[in-house]
DNA sequence: GCCAACGTTGGC
DNA sequence: GCCAACGTTGGC
């Protein structure tokens, strides 16, 4: 099993909103498509069904992470890209040969916030992809050790 | 709101 | 294929 780590801003979507949502089960992110190469690839490349991540906080007065997740569908196009009235819409993209994707994640449990700072304390975790100097990765690896440093926090 | 860092685009 | 210009991200 791998972990992740993906962000959110809160204005876009929050922890509360997927706690709230009936099956706890939503597309990554709802709404939004991710436009990233490399945020794709992770997704379509390394993701398995039962990995888990944690749910990061971005771009809001107390950047962290606070929660975690289970990817329970694994990477399928994302709708948005075909979808011509859409700020997502991609007309690059086609059916046979989909450009973006998506995947679901589950809500395993709320965490209470562990912000940003509090992450850069530890030195064992400088070498996180979301610690490093101009990250802007919205979907990120995390090691086991990490993982597990973490939920020790 | 600022601004550094980064990814993407497009002219050549 | 280079690289300048531009847009976006995200911590502060």
């Amino acid at each position: 099993m791998r972990y992740w780590l993906m962000k959110s801003e809160p204005s876009v979507f929050t922890i509360e909103e997927l706690e709230n949502t009936p099956t706890q089960t939503v597309d990554w992110i709802p709404t939004k498509g991710i436009r990233n190469y490399q945020a794709r690839n992770f997704m379509r490349d390394d993701m398995s069904l039962g990995d888990h991540a944690f749910f990061y906080q971005s771009n809001c007065e107390t950047p962290g992470i606070v929660g975690i997740m289970e990817i329970t569908k694994l990477a399928y196009p994302d709708p948005l890209q075909f979808l011509e009235t859409s700020k997502y819409y991609d007309p690059k993209s086609t059916l046979e040969n989909p450009r973006w994707l998506n995947v679901d994640v589950t809500l395993v449990k709320k965490l209470p916030l562990i912000e940003l700072s509090k992450l850069r304390s530890y030195a064992e975790l400088k070498d996180m992809m979301i610690l490093r100097k101009g990250n802007r990765l919205s979907i990120t690896p995390v090691t086991h050790k990490e993982w597990s440093l973490i939920n020790e926090i």
